[in-house]
DNA sequence: GGTAAAACGATATAATGTACCAACTTTGTC
DNA sequence: GACAAAGTTGGTACATTATATCGTTTTACC
């Protein structure tokens, strides 16, 4: 099992988070041929500056700042599409937001965890999970093709049971 | 596990789906003391109508030919609310859409397949894997409240490889 | 029958996402 | 470098999904 849910809810030097982000995310274009461009790179850079789902319109808002000029929707659609394509960062439907991906290139299924609390977001990987899941279909006679699992509750540090 | 994947997926009389669904829905109304008016009863039929999860505009366009009068999105909405607090509904959020509960009444959590080629859903519900997520969520330090597991794929009826 | 709560009607508008086409940039080839 | 092809961006308009607001009607209950 693989999560950033420790960092992700708990104080941490995100800039950290941030420029490795960047980094995996320039690996993950080198290797596979493909453009990380300055809205795509700015567009990662506003969805890593925390840890809540970021919307797509919160992005058109945010942008002008870091660039000086204003970006339509259809733009910044398309930066978030050529992220998701990478699997840089994920859609959370419930939410209608998009948040970056600690784990790319890893093979993984996306199983989130949303703070109802404070709305951050963390990421669990689990091999045992996503088999169950696949047993489970399977045996309603469906064949898995891709799964998304959104739990909403309460994060380490919003639950007032954690000790911390 | 309890699922209505074979049904959902297959030939088979509907219009029995369709009559115990109501059936359990008015069961539920009288035991939550609430009130399944004309137009929620409608909405909640035309949802059943079919195992796809039907979005909330088309039950926008298909109201007036049942009831004879056009009847508003915000309506329409109060009467999915409606369904959705006594469970008789689910939402899937990748879809923005709709779909019967099967089982309402008994405690379970959603796990949704979708056919990505027909767009029918079925529901599973399944102890273990309900249990499984409970489990791993917790280990990432998450207190779960509620949960949603959506499935994209092939459906036994959509998959070339099932025998049937 | 009077009253409070619940439900509905109707208009307007917010929030999210896309179609379309023109212009510009990059890449690869000669 | 010149060119063509592919990829990317700009910009307008529009489609789709969902909600805020307020006035009216219906229902439940005493």
């Amino acid at each position: 099992m693989i999560s950033n849910a420790r960092s992700a809810y708990q104080v941490h030097d995100h800039q950290r988070c941030i420029d490795a982000a960047l980094n995996r995310a320039r690996q993950c274009c080198a290797a596979a041929n493909a453009r990380l461009t300055p809205i795509r790179e700015t567009v990662l850079l506003l969805i890593w500056k925390s840890h809540k789902p970021l919307g797509a319109y919160s992005i058109v808002e945010q942008l002008p700042a870091l660039t000086g000029k204003r970006i339509q929707p259809p733009s910044v659609y398309r930066a978030i599409e050529f992220l998701l394509e990478l699997r840089l960062i994920h859609r959370i439907p419930s939410l209608n937001a998009f948040i970056g991906c600690p784990f790319p290139g890893s093979e993984h299924s996306d199983v989130f965890m949303v703070c109802r609390q404070c709305g951050s977001a963390a990421e669990v990987s689990a091999d045992n999970l996503n088999q169950l899941i696949a047993e489970t279909t399977h045996k309603a006679g469906f064949q898995l093709e891709s799964q998304t699992v959104e739990v909403s509750g309460l994060c380490l540090a919003c639950n007032p049971e954690t000790p911390h």
